[in-house]
Order: structure tokens, then C-alpha cells, then sequence
DNA sequence: GTCTATAAAGAGATAGAC
DNA sequence: GTCTATCTCTTTATAGAC
């Protein structure tokens, strides 16, 4: 007779809410300490367990730092495909698209940052994986920018792949600064990031000086 | 009598060639396995050195993050006020401290990725004078916005903190992604950042509108 | 599913010869 | 300035009881 009547998330085995917990901790213990410099034993003793019980849920610490890498890059493109899907105006669907962006990374700090930064300390055979999902989310968001172009939303003078070189440089870091105590909300996050992308940070005398440029 | 004439760099003792060598691949190990995932032998194997034999130029493997951190940090500010030192017009100075933190940050990836993802590993006290040297450069670049501001060349329906956060955001996450062997060199790099940093990546027609926008 | 106990390897750092 | 040798502690992971 199971303790808990709950019904279980993806897994296939076993009654799982603790290797839910595991997955949580690790993942803020690798972001806070780095993946060679969080211990088992400090990773059980935060779940309240001894170091060995962790090898019921876990075959190595690696599988650990595996499936947090997994799970993020797994959760970004699921939620900017959600987001992006009611919209047709295709700069509408970007926009979308880099809310849920910024929503998913800043609501998951420890994976996130844990997925940038220690995937290093996979075996290669796993970086190459995490680097196929990391490829495939950005080619989404280049289709997503090349789209905009096409209606004529986006310039087109610089090719999509470049576009989204500057916007992931908006969305990567963010996470690695942003408090959710600070004075910039998500809204306001989101219209700074997205308004200076599009709008660019040009007073409006030195844009049309540009612009003069270019036409005279 | 020394086995090389030298000139030694800014050190107080010894004959320090191997001190900087030691920085230098501690600081490529710290970036590539981590501060915790690279151990003291690995270090003195690149220098074709015995463990043992390090302790001759450190007293604890911290000290050599610390000075990788510190070095960073003191790089940055010295190389940005070379670069603005002789211009006269503040969006001139600003894009001078853009090109030249593009050219330290990817010129020292090293020192530079192990300072931002790796300082954790300092003691408390460490970390706050690393983090206060941050704090310091990037207000440096607040006050660069600022002056563009006042001289009408950047907008002002943000306040410089903000644009500064995202050009924070499209100066740190470059390095983490740049490679010079691929197709954009330093000038295309600079020049698509602060491209689209200043104009925007909205068509001219999307811009034309949204001024509209606002003007009726 | 969690425990105690422990194996086996690797870590940072020191002692002292040369 | 570099070495060999070693101390001491911590690490990941396993064995086997409950």
C-alpha cells in the first residue's frame, strides 16, 4: 500500500516524489557549488537522508546533472511553442516567445544556470546531446525572427542567424542577474529587453541623423 | 645567475616566468572543468611540474581563483579607459568601451568565463571584494550612458541603469558563445552589437509606426 | 526505501632531501 | 626551484542488514 495517493509525474518506475525533490536540490547545489563541488552527502543530507540511500533513485551523480540538463532544455522549447502558438502576426509570436523565454529561465535559476554553466562536466557522449537540444531551440527562435522579416516586421539587412546572436545574448544573462526582489518586474523586464531590441537605445534626433545618412 | 633575462612583469619576488605560466593554465582548467573539478595534479602536469612543486608559487589553490578573478577585473577598467580616453564625444567613448571589452573578454576567455561562473568558489570575504570591482567597472559604463544621455545621443525614457542592463547582457554572454574562427571578426561583431544596440532590430517601417504611435 | 559500514580512489597540502 | 614520499581527509560508490 503506497504511502502517498499521488499521481506520479513521468516516471516509469517506482513512487516518485523524492527523486523529484533530488532532482530540485541538485540542481540548486550545482548552480551554488558547482557540479564537482557538491558532495552526495551534501546533497542527501538537504533531503534528509544518508549519502547511500541517494543510489536508489540515482546510479551515478552524473545521471544527476544529466537529467536536470535534460529537463531544461526540454522545458524552454515546450514553453515557447505554447506561447507562441495563438499568434499570427509573426513579431507578436517572438515577442511571445521571449516572454516565455525570460518566464521559464528566471523561474528555474538553478536549472538554468546549472544547464549553461556545468554541462561541461557531462561525458562527451551527453554534451553532444545537450548541444543538439541547445541547437535545435535556438534554430526555433531563428525561424521565429526569420518569420518576422518576412512580413516585413524585422530588418533585413542582417540575416536572422545575427538578429538572434544579439537576442541571445538578451535572454542568455538575463537569468545570471535578475532578482525577483529587484525593481524591475517581468513586465517591465520583458518591455526593456524587447523594447530596446526592437526600438533600439538611439535618442530619436540621433536615429533620424541615421537615417539621413543613409538617404542623403 | 638567471637562466633568462627577463624582464619581469609587476612581482615583488622571485623569478616569476612559471607564476604566470600557472595563472594562465589555472585559469584554462578553472573555465574548463570547473574550480573544484580541477585538481592540483592536473595543474602541475600542464606545467610539467610535480604537485608538489606548485606550492612553491601559491599557498592554497584558492589563492590562484582569486588572483584569476582579480586579474580579470583589473583588465577590463584599465583597457576601457584606455579606449575612451581620447574622445570627446560620449557615443563615441561608449562605443570605444564596447569594442574594447569585446576584445579583452574574448581575447581572455580563460580569465574571463572563470571570473563570472567560477568566483563562487571564493571565501565570502573574497567574493566581496570581486563583486565590488564588478559593481565598480559597470557603473563606470553607467556613467559613459549617462554623459551619451545629456548629450542627446542616447534616449532618455530609460534611465542609464537600464540601458545598461542590457548592454550588460549583450557584452557578457558573448564571450561564452564567440569564436574566432567562425565567420563574424571583431569589427562585424562590434558593429552588429552596437548596431542593433542603438538602431534596433525593427524594420523601418515597424520603427516609422511606432513612432507614429506616439506622435498622434 | 533507508540504514550502517566500508571499500577504493583521489583530493589538498606538508616534510624534507637535493 | 623541483623532487619523492606521505599525511590526512573527503570523495563516489557498493554490500548487505532491516
Amino acid at each position: 500500500v503506497p504511502r502517498r495517493a499521488h499521481v506520479s509525474g513521468a516516471g516509469s518506475s517506482g513512487s516518485d516524489d523524492t527523486k523529484a525533490r533530488l532532482l530540485r536540490e541538485a540542481a540548486h547545489l550545482f548552480r551554488t557549488n558547482g557540479y564537482a563541488g557538491t558532495s552526495t552527502r551534501q546533497l542527501a543530507a538537504r533531503l534528509g537522508l544518508q549519502n547511500a540511500s541517494l543510489y536508489h533513485y540515482m546510479e551515478t551523480k552524473e545521471d544527476l546533472l544529466y537529467e536536470v540538463c535534460l529537463d531544461g532544455w526540454q522545458r524552454l522549447p515546450v514553453a515557447v511553442n505554447e506561447a507562441v502558438g495563438d499568434h499570427d502576426d509573426p513579431l507578436k509570436a517572438l515577442k511571445a516567445a521571449v516572454r516565455a523565454h525570460l518566464r521559464i529561465t528566471v523561474d528555474n535559476r538553478d536549472v538554468y544556470i546549472t544547464m549553461l554553466t556545468e554541462a561541461k562536466s557531462l561525458s562527451p557522449k551527453r554534451q553532444k546531446v545537450i548541444a543538439r537540444r541547445r541547437t535545435e531551440y535556438w534554430e526555433r527562435i531563428t525561424g521565429l525572427v526569420r518569420e518576422a522579416q518576412s512580413a516585413g516586421e524585422l530588418r533585413t539587412d542582417l540575416p536572422p542567424a545575427h538578429l538572434v546572436l544579439v537576442l541571445r545574448n538578451l535572454l542568455a544573462w538575463t537569468a545570471f542577474w535578475y532578482r525577483t526582489d529587484g525593481e524591475l518586474d517581468m513586465d517591465a523586464l520583458q518591455g526593456l529587453l524587447t523594447g530596446v531590441f526592437l526600438e533600439g537605445a538611439a535618442s530619436e534626433r540621433a536615429a533620424l541623423s541615421a537615417t539621413a545618412d543613409l538617404t542623403i
